[in-house]
RNA sequence: GGCUUAGUAGUGUAGUGGUUAUCACACCAGAUUCUGAUUCUGGUAACCCAGGUUCGAAUCCUGGCUAGGCCUCCA
């Protein structure tokens, strides 16, 4: 703060001092000398051009101060390039800071000796148009564009200002001739009137792996970060041949690749991931690899390898091919061989203290390391003794010999090689040296020519190595691009975390619903389609955020309520009594399952004078904004030919619970017609209803917080798993249970065995692959408990008839177990709770 | 401490120097409704701060502030 004030202080500044003398004011000096490295520059150039005795006019002065500005931020710019830029600046040929960018850029990439020619075309020098030549061209545009009206003349500007031809023309002429053509043509300008609101497309129906927002919107795919990424081949290589090799095989299509290391379970972060790559890769025509990160034997596990690809293809993707980046293990052992022999890699026996300390520790500037100069051939024996294993762990690793000069650390010599003591799942004993994640992913993603390398933001400065490595054993160099991480308020991804809630007991495992691991929302019953429906409408930026749970619900509720198809459901029951019908009355009633889906079918269930309704929906006292039942009260029942009034109710003599209502059946008079209807299910053992669930579980978020600390525990909340014992279903239940059932598997089957024919074969028999029981499970019974919440079977509920084959009426069967999951409530009003 | 990425309604996000700053969720109001759900309609609400360039800045430049990432466990 002080220093900043003393800085600006002109009398003790001679940086200001100089400025000044070549013509800048107190202000545009000061600001001049704000930044370091330009500052710097415009000293040098002051100094070596005498300009302080040029008698500059402000405005050249100006252009100065810009010229040392954008070559600050340009990259190798030489002096006889600027000399060049300073002499035209004093010949009068560059008179705008929009001339003297663009003539910065051109000498980027044209040395001394410029062609002069060239160099004016480029930056406007010698251009003019009069008055009269230029609304003739204005003129011209609007009418071949057919232009309205006032509205558009922000555009018409922006389009004039952008063709070609009018590049340099001022953008002040330009303005005003535009607004005399208006004037013109449309008479004046008219107060700004409401804009009319386009009418809305109609929403299609979503469907996994293809949804789409709205059609008059551009999609994910095509705006924002996604939308800004380069074109096939647009990404430069260190030598042509590569790029043309590159197009060659792949046809100019996009090729992405979905890479986790398979040391855990995939959670909602990685929905984006893949979403992205899948997506975009669908979106361009091209094909997206799913390639298992399995570098580091230390950390992975078999049975994530099956997981991840039940995973990518449960959300509604097939991988065009499944990889090892251990496929390349040979083939990146040879190239390292390579490296050494160019004298890019060395091997350090350093200690990681040693290390860390010759990187300064986050201090200062890295150091080498003693090794560093070693010959070429020490380099190549030791690390043939590397890798056979005459160093155990830590005793001996590979470096890359990067730039320590430059301020990334990811290029401080990395280590491209270790030394692990632990058996490979797929390389087995064969290897006693492993490469890095920094060595491995760039290159990998060369040899199978991937177009676009997608990852998250904690890798930015990663890309640098990254391009360093394929640019210095003159390969295929890939463009790595960084997006913002998913994550969900009140949510933990941390796969360490979740072990540990999953290890200490917090949760039942890693598909405990309350999660949001992707095994635990398909447990859950959350359909794959609203988790792609949901990402698909984030947006895709670089920015750090958390996104509300509400959102993410909304998508689910979205999805469901098109496609979920309604029950009779009671959580709480509460006994009704219809006196005014005899004790055997019976009618059956047809109903359909979806108040707006009537393919969906129907079902047919008792009406009895026994009913059970939700006790919620029962209150001793009436009130003006409440509309259901109340002694006295009348309330309609769904699908039921009439209504019921509340006449009296029971209650246990020992606790003064309400136990029972009894209730009229409005079926004599004219007809009522009540405010609001409630659901119901009848007693009528012979049908075997009501059908009673063992074990309904609504789930509360996890955490207290919406942003849970570092000690999560702390912040865990007791009462997230809820378990309702008496809730009751209809009948239909039985039925709708075993046609889904059967629809999902006949479903999973069509999609595995098109997968199978449209997927290049993968060549380890070992390899996950497709099936269809990948496709399956108890979850796939989803419906909507009327009015209470959707819900999905969980994986618990044991049920025979769904395994049964034979063409029987299904119902419950001994020894059958339900458990239901609740997947999302339905939003409520606040007037229904008053 | 160094390097670096970012900052647009409460939450996300779109936005070529020229728009009345887009869309969605959330919120409010109305209509419809055999789900106080859904659907439809309308509304409230934003360019981090300061300075500069420019006829004109959310956009370009400089500085500040705030948040994140990396700086040899991995990936």
């Amino acid at each position: 703060m002080s220093s900043k004030t003393s800085k600006l202080d002109a009398s003790g500044d001679p940086l200001i001092a100089l400025f000044k003398s070549i013509g800048l004011n107190q202000a545009k000096a000061a600001e001049a000398a704000k930044s370091p490295k330009a500052a710097a520059i415009l000293k040098d150039t002051i100094e070596k051009h005498s300009l302080a005795t040029a008698s500059l006019d402000e405005k050249q002065a100006s252009l100065f101060a810009a010229l040392a500005s954008a070559i600050s931020k340009a990259s190798d710019v030489g002096e006889q390039e600027t000399s060049y830029i300073v002499a035209r600046i004093l010949d009068g040929k560059l008179k705008s800071v929009d001339q003297v960018s663009v003539a910065v850029k051109y000498i980027e990439s044209h040395r001394v000796p410029i062609d002069d020619v060239g160099f004016d075309a480029q930056c406007g020098v010698g251009f003019t148009i009069t008055s009269e030549e230029l609304l003739v061209q204005v003129n011209e545009h609007i009418t071949s564009n057919a232009i309205a009206g006032w509205d558009k003349l922000g555009s018409v500007i922006t389009s004039i200002r952008n063709s070609p031809s009018l590049r340099w023309a001022n953008p002040l002429d330009i303005k005003n001739a535009v607004e005399t053509a208006f004037n013109d043509t449309f008479g004046p300008k008219q107060a700004g009137k409401p804009k009319t609101k386009e009418p809305k497309a109609v929403k299609k129906e979503s469907s996994a792996a293809s949804a789409q927002p709205s059609t008059s919107r551009k999609s994910v795919f095509e705006e924002g970060f996604l939308g800004q990424l380069h074109r096939p081949g647009g990404n430069p290589q260190i030598h042509p041949h590569l790029r043309e090799a590159h197009l060659a095989t792949t046809g100019g299509q996009v090729w992405t690749r979905f890479p986790p290391e398979p040391n855990g379970y995939l959670h909602i972060g990685h929905s984006k991931a893949i979403f992205v790559n899948f997506g975009y890769a669908a979106h361009n025509g091209g094909k997206c690899y799913l390639r298992y990160d399995d570098t580091n034997p230390e950390k992975e596990e078999a049975r994530y390898f099956e997981s991840i690809l039940e995973m990518v293809r449960w959300l509604g993707f097939e991988p065009w091919k499944i990889t090892y980046s251990s496929d390349y293990f040979d083939k990146l052992y040879e190239l390292a061989i390579e490296l050494i022999k160019r004298d890019k890699a060395y091997v350090c026996h350093c200690t990681q203290e040693q290390i860390k300390a010759d990187r300064g520790e986050k201090r200062g500037q890295p150091r080498p390391c003693i090794h560093r100069d070693r010959p070429v051939s020490e380099s190549l024996a030791e690390f043939v003794n590397m890798k056979d294993g005459k160093y155990r762990p830590k005793e001996a690793n590979l470096r890359m010999k990067q730039d320590l000069e430059d301020g990334n650390p990811q290029m401080w010599d990395l280590t491209a090689y270790r030394v692990l003591d632990a058996s490979h799942h797929r390389t087995g004993d064969k290897w006693k040296i492993y490469p890095t994640y920094d060595y491995t992913h760039c290159l990998v993603d060369s040899f199978e020519n991937i177009s676009h390398s997608l990852c998250t933001t904690e890798f930015v400065s990663s890309r640098q190595s990254y391009e360093w490595l394929c640019d210095a054993l003159e390969l295929y160099k890939p463009r790595q691009s960084e997006y913002g991480r998913l994550s969900l308020e009140g949510a933990i991804m941390s796969k360490r975390k979740i072990l540990a809630l999953v290890e200490e007991g917090y949760v039942d495992g890693w598909d405990d619903p309350r999660l949001y691991t992707l095994i635990a929302l398909r447990r859950r019953g959350v359909p794959p389609g609203a988790i792609i429906s949901f990402v698909s409408t984030l947006g895709v930026s670089t920015a750090v955020t958390s996104i509300e749970v509400a959102r993410f619900e909304h998508a689910v509720r979205q999805y469901l309520e098109s496609t979920a198809p309604r029950l009779l459901m009671v959580m709480r029951p509460l006994k009704v009594t219809i006196e005014n019908l005899p004790e055997d009355y019976l009618l059956t009633i047809e109903k359909p399952l979806h108040p707006k889906v009537p393919e969906l079918g129907t079902t047919s269930v008792p009406f009895t004078r026994t009913i059970y309704i939700d006790a919620d929906d029962f209150r001793l006292e009436d009130s003006k904004d409440y509309f259901r039942l109340a002694p006295g009260k009348t309330v309609g029942l769904f699908q039921a030919p009439y209504p019921i009034t509340c006449t009296s109710y029971k209650t246990d003599p020992s606790t003064g619970e309400i136990v029972e209502l009894l209730c009229k059946l409005e079926n004599e008079g004219p007809p009522k017609k009540p405010k609001a209807f409630i659901q119901w299910v009848a007693e009528h053992p012979p049908s075997g209803s009501p059908v009673r669930i063992d074990e309904t579980r609504v789930f509360h978020r996890l955490f207290k917080s919406d942003n849970p600390p570092a000690d999560f525990r702390s912040d865990i909340n007791p009462d997230s798993l809820e378990v309702i014992k008496g809730a009751m279903v209809e009948v239909g239940f039985w039925p709708l249970s075993k046609q889904l059932m059967n629809e999902a598997r006949h479903d999973g089957k069509a999609r595995t065995a098109k997968a199978l024919e449209s997927s290049a074969p993968a060549a380890d028999d070992e390899t996950p692959h497709a099936t269809s029981e990948q496709l399956v499970g108890k979850e796939c019974v989803r419906f909507q408990g009327l009015r209470v919440a959707y819900f999905a079977l969980d994986k618990d509920s044991r049920i025979a008839a769904l395994d049964n084959d034979v063409d029987v009426e299904p119902s419950r069967e001994q020894g059958d177990y339900l458990v239901l999951n609740r997947i999302v409530s339905l939003k409520e009003d606040s007037g229904k709770t008053a």
